[in-house]
DNA sequence: CTCATAACGGGACTCCAGTTCCGTTAACTG
DNA sequence: CAGTTAACGGAACTGGAGTCCCGTTATGAG
């Protein structure tokens, strides 16, 4: 008798169950992109992915942890570094991935509506949580090679520099309506190899 | 027959509307501070208030109604510059300002909030960029001042250099579970002023 | 002070997001 | 290939968020 089993989706994953996960979180993306996140409709959704509301509330329960599986997912499809040979050039790629991201309608949407859902859920904040540790850990041995070349004193928090990078594209994108083109992303990429370079992210300093 | 009239509490704005508005938004932050902006019931602030949850629904509508409002509300009382005499000095006490506003909880929590009712509702996200153009001219003056010194090179965008410092603060409070210190703000203002300094910030560089 | 009416408050009502029930379909096992 | 049961899907149900109605309170003008 243990207690009713996993969740559903654990015990029989393959064929039907993955189709179902699958359009599911196309139609998830989808209404997110057009309503955003507050005007999110569970039935709607599965509407769209042509499967049972009842279906939808059984594997994901709330908006919340649909839109967690959704960056579960995102997670798994991002794209690895890429290496130019020099501190700002890697920056500058990692900025103007964030950019293209962040400015795509689908994607920037969907990215606001993960954070809105972040900030109201414990378990959706840990989710991206974990997302960013992920995408910062990619990026970070760009800063690591930028130290080994003497081009960034020893000691630097390589994890804060590129943090440093993404912060004003996110706090642009959230806090004004500009929009965001290369250009503010090559000053992002800027501003943190400088920085860098003049050693404000020098451990205790 | 003026179609209706204007909104309730444009006409008659003084006493009880007035008590009416400052103790629903005063239960409006406690709520938000407590259960966060998901699960933000009107019903609840209208009891937390002892006013009839009919005027919450009549005056402020939604739940994104009510939380521009409280923001409206932030943007009077928020705090003025202050002065030290060097560029550092003055972008380290706006980090302070900013770090010590996102640490609190009841504060913290409202940010978190607002930002996410500004993610889903293209009005509120207004008010949020009404209320951050307002912080940031406030502070804009002590990066003039640093030019007028000689201290930063000339066409530097000085909106810009105040972002640089909040938006750091703002992706480690929304991205990461660590928390917000003084050393975290520290590092936000040196960076911002290395980065300015080394001409990161120069309009069309 | 008096009056007109803006704004509030209680309670009944509506509507739909989210749940429950149970029959059907199709993964995985041996 | 047959049997077990995980997972799905339709339909009826429920609770509470948001609306409506109308009587009451008290603001601001004259």
């Amino acid at each position: 008798m243990r207690s009713e089993g996993a969740d559903p989706g654990t015990v029989r994953p393959g064929g039907r169950t993955a189709r179902v996960r699958e359009s599911v979180l196309q139609a998830a993306g989808d209404a997110l992109a057009e309503h955003g996140f507050a005007h999110l409709d569970l039935a709607d959704i599965a509407r769209r992915a042509e499967v049972g509301k009842t279906t939808v509330y059984r594997r994901w329960g709330t908006v919340n942890g649909l839109v967690a599986d959704l960056l579960l997912d995102m997670a798994e499809q991002s794209l690895p570094r890429t290496e130019t040979g020099s501190l700002l050039g890697d920056l500058q790629a990692n900025a103007r991935l964030v950019q293209r991201t962040l400015a795509d309608p689908r994607q920037g949407a969907l990215f606001k509506a993960v954070i809105a859902a972040a900030t109201c859920e414990a378990k959706t904040a840990e989710a991206l949580h974990r997302f960013y540790d992920t995408r910062v850990k990619e990026w970070a041995p760009c800063v690591q090679q930028a130290i080994d070349r003497g081009e960034v004193p020893e000691g630097t928090d390589v994890h804060e520099v590129i943090r440093a990078v993404s912060a004003p594209l996110f706090y642009r994108l959230l806090t004004t309506g500009d929009c965001l083109d290369e250009a503010s992303a090559d000053q992002a990429a800027e501003a943190a190899a400088a920085a860098a370079c003049a050693g404000a992210y020098v451990l205790g300093g």
